[in-house]
DNA sequence: CGTACCATTGATCAGGTTCAATGCTCGTGG
DNA sequence: CCACGAGCATTGAACCTGATCAATGGTACG
């Protein structure tokens, strides 16, 4: 993990560079192959981690056992369940590895030991819970402002990292349609 | 404002009661009247609060002119535009009562000399961005797993008071939908 | 080479939207 | 005190978009 890195992560959370070291201590840097579970809906979320490279899903599997994809995430992102990290309650989504991946994780007990012996580390706790927040609320605006069309172009024009690693039967899930529903928007929007 | 009342606000924050007198400092509670605001989308969000009695709605104004319902609030849910709040950008929301309310409302620079002053602050800021994370949550599972005829259910089971306290046409752009789908459905589920 | 999985395409269906008209209710002014 | 008007809720008809069911294509991998 270059320095490159570690700054980027350290401006994320809204922690001094110097200071992150200590975060460094607590958190430890993964290889996850394709389709290895990092978090399944049977555990409760106890750990959060960040993504280095690579593409994680975040889904939920319906009665039906129709996997439905929550989240889709790359490079810079964080994955985890943060309903269930805050509640303690089972997780509600399983986290898979897209392609071969790389991620930097830790374990919430271990944060709240930090925070315990430095209230500072609290700003990490609350910057997590900004990003999550902030995650949320992108993904209910789309919903609520935009058409499955729009919500497909607005994929394409923020995250093209998204389109060109992952395939299209998670991402038409993630955009709240059908795969045949995409594949015919693809088709449209080809003019 | 009674000690019951102050005790289930002290827990909401996870703040211990012994503490919470210092909050009370910089909270000031108010009046308002029916239509009322609270906040335009012409303002930076500086300050949060918290309903002690009545309801509000929180709403955007889109290009057409037509006004969206992006929340309804009743007694004992906090408002505010918190992406606003964090990121100091100019609010996406108005804020307005529907019906006479009371409300307890501080202001963010306030809230941060107290930070200052006590890193245990942080626990309150953290509390915030949690219970905003956790409502914007909910809001996105409704429109991604379920119908607007279960969505309306849902509100009705656990929101009766939101059904009661406010108009139809607010609660139709709430769920999604326009004021004649809400009429339908309400008419099919009389069954 | 064959199979399995995914993407595409076609036909039909269901539910929500739109446009328009009608009812209903509450508040206001004559 | 009543009459009127404004705004909201309801209802009807036509339409549109995405879902569903079903079949076909394409491709990667054993």
């Amino acid at each position: 993990m270059d320095i490159t890195q570690k700054s980027s992560i350290a401006q994320l959370f809204g922690i001094e560079l110097s200071r992150f070291d200590d975060f460094l201590q607590i958190a430890e840097c993964k290889q996850v192959l394709k389709n290895q579970l990092l978090l399944t809906d049977r555990d409760v979320c106890n750990g959060f981690g960040i993504i280095l490279s690579g593409a994680l899903r975040t889904f939920t599997v319906n009665d039906a056992g129709e996997e439905m994809s929550y989240l889709l995430q790359v490079n810079g992102d964080f994955f985890g369940d943060y309903e269930s990290y805050i509640t303690r309650k089972k997780a509600a989504f399983n986290v898979q590895a897209v392609i071969d991946s790389e991620v930097l994780v830790f374990e919430k007990n271990e944060l709240e030991r930090l925070i315990e012996t430095d209230l500072y580390w609290l700003k990490f706790a609350k910057q997590m819970s900004d990003i999550a927040f902030l995650d949320a609320k992108r993904r209910l605006d789309e919903f609520l402002f935009h058409t499955p069309e729009q919500r497909y172009l607005n994929l394409l024009r923020k995250s093209p990292e998204i389109i060109q690693k992952i395939p299209q039967k998670y991402i038409s899930s993630y955009l709240g349609i059908t795969p045949q529903s995409l594949s015919r928007i693809r088709h449209r929007i080809k003019d």
